[in-house]
DNA sequence: GTCCATGTTCTTTA
DNA sequence: CTAAAGAACATGGA
């Protein structure tokens, strides 16, 4: 469920429910979600509270007001959210933390690919540039390192961090770059086009709320329905919006890749 | 039973 | 060193 925009969206309608917060005795919590391993939230959490919520890349790190900080990863299934205590409890609910206004923050996670990890000083470094926010020439520089298609590069997240399988293959839409292409080849201009493709295209997933396929929800319940604007994504087989051609699917890095075969054409020409 | 899935990391192979 | 491919993690839906 989650990437930069999904995430963004939860720590949106996260943020407003957690500030000033405080956090009680955690009423459950399963600790091999938790790391580094024997780190112990039931001591690091309680009695403190909440003074910021933000995000990087797809974390959502909490800064409690010692200082202290965690970060959860949604993996590919995990829910963040605030109910009313007397809530029933999901199946796979892996962390419950009380707050002081009578309700919980609760981390629910099926297929557990998510994480929960207390941070100490100069964590994030493995991450690279946020998308939204960077220089194209930084951009540049990062594809200019590597020979790997593009489409697999973006997924690198010490390359550029936040973007997953469903924006990549939508951006590089947007741009019109085929996914096979060489990273350390595209041109200038194709390296701003794609870069600003990137911006416009998370930026616009955020405003629509994300994208739902299945699991994912944000802090409040809500779904989003970006999925309804995707151009390529899980659209194989179906008319290119653009030109009307079939977009492909293609098997890249493990992950499954669509495009549109003439608006994306692999040779520069 | 099969295949596939919004993520990350490790191992093997070239 | 780079990087591609495959598997692994665990669960559920089609």
């Amino acid at each position: 469920m989650p990437e930069l925009p999904e995430v963004q969206r939860v720590v949106d309608t996260l943020r407003p429910m957690l500030l000033g917060r405080s956090i009680g005795e955690l009423l459950h919590l399963r600790d091999d979600m938790v790391s580094p391993g024997g780190t112990n939230l039931h001591a690091l959490l309680p009695s403190r509270f909440v003074i910021d919520v933000t995000r990087r890349a797809k974390r959502i790190v909490i800064t409690l007001h010692d200082g202290g900080r965690f970060f959860i990863h949604l993996g590919m299934t995990g829910q963040l959210k605030v109910v009313e205590a007397e809530r029933e409890r999901q199946p796979h609910t892996h962390l419950i933390a009380p707050l002081d206004d009578g309700r919980e923050l609760r981390f629910v996670d099926p297929r557990r690919f998510g994480e929960i990890r207390w941070l100490s000083d100069g964590d994030h470094r493995d991450l690279g540039p946020e998308p939204l926010t960077m220089r194209a020439t930084v951009f540049g520089r990062q594809l200019a390192r590597t020979r790997r298609a593009i489409k697999t590069a973006l997924l690198d997240q010490k390359l550029v961090a936040g973007i997953g399988n469903i924006y990549a293959d939508e951006a590089l839409f947007a741009a019109r770059i085929h996914p096979l292409r060489v990273a350390s080849a595209l041109s200038a201009v194709e390296v701003r086009t794609l870069s600003r493709a990137i911006k416009r295209t998370l930026s616009r997933a955020i405003r629509a709320g994300g994208s739902t396929l299945r699991d994912y929800v944000d802090a409040t319940g809500a779904a989003g329905s970006f999925q309804k604007l995707h151009r390529v994504y899980d659209r194989a087989g179906q008319k290119c919006i653009r030109c009307r051609s079939t977009i492909e699917r293609i098997v890249l890095g493990g992950r499954s890749t669509c495009f549109c075969p003439s608006c994306q054409r692999e040779s520069a020409g």
